[in-house]
DNA sequence: ACATAAAAGACTCTAGTTATCTTTAATTGA
DNA sequence: TCAATTAAAGATAACTAGAGTCTTTTATGT
């Protein structure tokens, strides 16, 4: 009961396109270069990613990903369910009518979703961007 | 990417238990057939519950499953910790200091937990049997 | 047409979940 | 003490999802 490693990797890979200069694509062997993937399996991810509007893509010789032009805002959540698919971690086959339980495990799960939905990527590369103007930790991201 | 059927079964289990009247016991193969479940699968879920200090369990003649006389507000988290164990959704094996991404997937999951660890057991068995007495819908639970 | 790059498909490997069967240990009561 | 009862533990098997590789196909620019 735990996030695949994929999302993880979405993630890191959501954050090293968004700090791309403007109208900049990358391309995904430099990408699985940059976490130590092996290209095809990354390519999986971000198809995913693609299919999920998040980032574009364009094969070809100046190929490459970039950002999406049209979802401006990706959250958290967006990537989490790009790839991990928009499902509940609570689900009993056998929906009664006024179920008691399914109700509050799905109440509890949308607090998180809530949250996560707010968490813009954009802060988060600020952030870390913020981090790396302060030369006080050593990253290896 | 969700809970095991375990948690459900637990979850059920839990419910069992506490409609019985004070000072009863239930044996596995009881809990079983109501759950339609094998009782030694069932009977490893019920392990874990004990370990957890959420049921008492006696072995020999008369014994069998009851609630624990001492943790009084069994909470869904208590239920769902006992089976998942206490682990992350969310968990990168390089921690990096000021990781920024492990720090909003583990907000946004604490999110979740403190609902889970606010809603008891006591109060889904009240709404359950709130149910039962208005003679609206039929339940198979 | 040719080089480049993404997408798709088939496939393997591994770990965790689900489940069954068997054996062992603890408790009660005759 | 002995037998019946009941939980706990262990071994094992089937199934599933996740992780990952390799190969083929499709799209794009020069
Ligand atoms: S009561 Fe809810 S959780 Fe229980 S079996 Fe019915 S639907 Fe599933
Ligand atoms: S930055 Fe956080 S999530 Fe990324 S690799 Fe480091 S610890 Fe893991």
């Amino acid at each position: 009961m735990k996030y695949s490693n994929a999302t993880n990797y979405a993630l890191h890979t959501m954050v090293h396109i968004m700090r791309l200069p403007e109208g900049n694509t990358i391309g995904v062997q430099e990408l699985a270069e940059k976490q130590k993937l092996s290209p095809t399996y990354l390519s999986k991810i971000l198809t995913k990613l693609t299919k999920a509007g998040l980032i574009e893509s364009t094969p070809g010789v100046k190929g490459g990903y970039t950002l999406s032009r049209f979802q401006k805002d990706v959250s958290f959540l967006d990537v989490i369910n790009a790839i991990e698919g928009d499902t509940n971690l609570f689900n009993c086959s056998l929906h009664h009518e006024g179920c008691q339980i399914e109700k509050v495990m799905r109440d509890a799960e949308e607090n998180m979703k809530e949250e996560l939905a707010n968490q813009l990527l954009s802060g988060l590369v600020e952030r870390i961007e913020e981090q790396h103007s302060k030369p006080i930790s050593k990253e290896a991201d």
